[in-house]
DNA sequence: ATGACCTCCCGTGGAGGA
């Protein structure tokens, strides 16, 4: 089984580019970030004819979040993240898909430091570890799989001492998302390429991605029984070099019928 | 230190992104 997480950085934009992965690659699985639409422009029809169901969560001009199930329909379990009855950003949604809980997230960028955007972004995180800790305790299969905005380590950026005070490199968000793993989660790609510089994002400026100016910033985190089942973790950066590309390239995961190896709370 | 590039919007520049 496949699964897959993209930001497209505006679906209707992106649709072809989209489509054109969808039939290349297959996925089981999409989580999309950065619909950048809101849910009547979500482009539903094109997708189904591409032969995935999906469920979404739009906003007008910024965010948004869906998941697309090839052959099928997502079940949804929840729109939004818990924690603020008042927190109007579509950056959250979650479905039940094949007996595993689905998460599909778009952490706030937080930048400039310091300021409102960076303490909303550190609010967010929280409220998500703390809904991620729900979520392990209900010992079923879970992927939380999205952009998260955070370059985890310092292998996980070209030039570590340029984004220092960057909200997605500060300190503080680097031990918001240790926290979170630190529960109990697998970072996918991490766990299956240790010490290799792997990116998912280039910046569209000075030739970033002709540079391999990169930044690691979407994720898996995957549940013990889910990380039993982990045998491939990929970023497909040819996708980054197609014209009229996004920003991000999709990062995809592939999970085994059964374990293939020992959950880790099992030891 | 800045800006470069790309997306969206009732837009023709500004805001947000990372």
């Amino acid at each position: 089984m496949k699964i897959a997480t993209y930001n497209v950085n505006g679906v209707n934009g992106r649709l072809d580019v989209l489509l054109r992965w969808l039939e290349q690659a297959s996925p089981d699985v999409v989580c999309l970030q950065e619909l950048k639409a809101p849910d009547a422009k979500f482009p539903a029809k094109a997708i189904e004819a591409a032969g995935y169901g999906a469920i979404w969560h739009g906003q007008k001009s910024w965010n948004g979040v869906a998941i697309l199930a090839k052959a099928a329909e997502p079940l949804l379990t929840r729109k939004g993240l818990p924690g603020d009855p008042d927190d109007a950003q579509s950056r959250y949604i979650e479905a039940a898909i094949e007996g595993m809980v689905i998460g599909c997230l778009y952490l706030p960028n937080g930048n400039p430091y310091p300021g409102p955007k960076f303490d909303y972004k550190v609010a967010w995180f929280k409220r998500l570890t703390t809904y991620a800790a729900e979520l392990l305790k209900l010992n079923v299969p879970v992927i939380l799989a999205g952009d998260y905005n955070v370059m985890p380590t310092e292998l996980d950026v070209y030039k570590p001492e340029r984004w220092i005070n960057d909200a997605l490199f500060r300190v503080e968000v680097r031990e918001a998302y240790k926290e979170l793993v630190d529960q109990g989660w697998t970072d996918a790609v991490r766990e299956l390429h240790p010490g290799e510089r792997i990116y998912t994002f280039w910046d569209y400026f000075r030739n970033a991605f002709g540079r391999d100016a990169g930044l690691r910033l979407d994720h898996f985190l995957l549940s013990p029984d889910v990380a039993a089942r982990l045998v491939k973790a990929e970023v497909a950066k040819d996708v980054r070099g197609w014209e009229h590309t996004s920003d991000h390239a999709p990062t995809w995961i592939e999970l085994a019928e059964k374990a293939v190896k020992s959950s880790k709370r099992n030891g």
